[in-house]
RNA sequence: GGCCCCGUCGCCAAGUGGUAAGGCAGAGGUCUGCAACACCUUUAUCCCCAGUUCGAAUCUGGGCGGGGCCUCCA
């Protein structure tokens, strides 16, 4: 079984066929530090996240670069209106974007270059671009000549004709042809700038990718990755930009995921429905949202709501409580050395759905399948004297443990830790306290060892009157949150 | 207006030519003092119409509905 992967280039699942056998080198569009960020950037993340580990986990050695856009417009704004320096703005939100990102168990790519630390290389292909009469400068600007790039639009599939007739060149821009757009900024006071050939001034939005990726992974690589609202004008000015400057394929293969909505409307600031991941976790467990993120395909949208969430909460205690009973159920039996073959079935089924183009979903269902089975074995009479059924479940507890872990990067709590923290957060919401909570819990125990039922009843329904429901088993009573 | 994507059970969501995964919720059963948990069983012919095919949710055409991009955006 190969790996296939969308891609938006051609529009179809190829299979993918790495550059170099064995070596995978991708980069993903990062995020303009001047804002918190928000559920889209999670998802974002998450996405490329896995796939990044599943390439790992496959056996490709993988770079993986992922930049930081520490200058533009809004950057300059933000900064200019809180009295601050773009760099120290920029600085804070990188912190920023370190503590969401790691909240998310978002693992660090090989690379994360900032844009600023690219002048040199911007500036070089700029002038390349020149060179070859394919970029100009005009005023201090330097732009990009869309008509002397002939697949220009290949990427996003659109028509030169019908875009330019709605392009504007807007006032103080020298550009020739309204859809050329600015490789360089002539600097305008008060902005950070750069000594360049044409004055002093600033990058574009686009060639900083196109400078980090080739000096990163070579003039081609592997994937090439961002959110879909990327394809134009971004992705497809990077292709200009580096083919145009090296007279070589860019990226191999474009992945595109797909965005978050918000009840089912578009999320956005002046709709009032924009969550920044600080406020999600507030009310949701991270791994939840990673969870939730991952039970749809990327590139499908996917829509963030408060009973979607709680249905992702469920299905990943689901997995807790699984994995949590299977490690009681074996703790105590002593080791053989009997391979079951369950674990590596299971691994078959997940990597084929991960093999057609990343199927978390998919991926996420077989080991629910594994879930149940194991749910089963270990409810099994006599479950612990049957060493072929011990060994099942041990090595069934293990593969799924190690491909969340390895993979989607879930799983990666205690489960009883786990278990324990989502209950306590939920019951901060109700009406109640835990001492009550163990308190009525005494006082049916009691009742039930007297056999007093009524009162033993009337203590249970008045809990799950509250939200608590009681749950017996030859240990003793626990609870969980209805 | 141009380009692109989507429409599968009450909800979420896989499946892209061979007779509908999985989760949540629901029903029945086993277990239980009664419950809960867990397990077992059970719940759809895939927006509509026409066509291609031995065979379509899957391909083609048309319609209806939803969304995205075309300006910064994950």
């Amino acid at each position: 079984m190969s790996l296939r992967v969308y891609n938006t280039l051609s529009g179809k699942k190829e299979e993918f066929q790495p550059l170099v056998p064995g070596k995978v080198g991708m980069y993903v569009c990062g995020v303009t530090v001047y804002d918190y960020c928000h559920i889209g950037h999670a998802r974002a993340n998450i996405v490329f996240d896995v796939i990044y580990r599943y390439f790992k986990f496959s056996g490709f050695e993988t770079t993986y670069v992922r930049n930081f856009t520490d200058v533009d417009d809004k950057i300059i704004n933000r900064a200019n209106e809180r009295g601050i320096t773009s760099r120290e703005l920029s600085e804070q939100f990188i912190d920023e974007f370190y503590t969401d990102m790691d909240a998310l168990g978002i693992e660090r790519p090989t690379h994360e270059p900032k844009a600023t630390e690219y002048i040199d290389q911007i500036i070089a292909i700029c002038q390349t671009l020149i060179d070859k009469g394919m970029a100009y400068a005009a005023g201090g600007d330097v732009y990009y000549s869309v008509e002397k790039f002939a697949s220009y639009l290949k990427l996003s599939k659109r028509n030169m004709d019908e875009m330019q007739a709605g392009a504007r060149i807007a006032p103080g821009e020298q550009k020739r042809n309204p859809m050329d757009f600015a490789l360089w900024k002539a600097a305008k006071p008060g902005e950070p700038s750069w000594d360049s050939p044409w004055g002093a001034g600033r990058p574009g939005w686009h060639i900083e990718c196109s400078a980090m990726s080739s000096s990163l992974l070579g003039d081609s690589f592997d994937i090439h990755g961002g959110g879909r609202d990327l394809i134009f004008p971004h992705h497809e000015n990077e292709i200009a930009q580096s083919e145009g400057a090296s007279g070589k394929p860019f990226a191999k293969y474009w992945l595109h995921n797909g965005f978050v909505n918000v009840n089912q409307e578009k999320m956005s600031k002046s709709l009032g429905n924009f969550f920044t991941i600080r406020e999600i976790l507030k009310t949701y467990d991270a791994e939840v949202v990673r969870f939730f993120i991952l039970t749809a395909q990327y590139r499908s949208p996917i829509d963030f709501s408060d009973q979607n969430l709680m249905e992702a909460q469920s299905g990943l205690s689901r997995f807790y409580e699984a994995l949590d009973a299977a490690q009681k159920a074996v703790a105590d039996v002593p080791e053989s050395d009997q391979n079951s073959g369950e674990g590596a079935r299971l691994e078959e089924k997940f990597r084929e759905a991960m093999d057609d183009d990343f199927n978390t979903a998919q991926a996420i269902a077989h080991l629910f399948e594994g879930v149940r089975t194991l749910n089963r074995l270990i409810t099994t009479k006599k479950f612990a004297k049957k060493a072929d059924l011990v060994a099942q479940v041990r090595d069934l507890h293990a593969t799924i443990l190690r491909l969340g872990n390895e993979v989607l990067g879930l799983f990666l709590s205690e489960p009883s830790t786990w278990l324990e923290k989502v209950r306590m957060a939920g019951l901060a919401r109700l009406d109640i306290t835990l001492e009550e909570i163990e308190t009525q819990i005494e006082a049916r125990i009691k009742a039930r060892q007297d056999k007093d039922f009524a009162k033993s009843d009337e203590i249970r329904d008045a809990l799950a009157a509250r939200g608590i429901e009681l749950l017996d088993s030859r240990e003793g009573t626990s609870w969980k949150l209805k």
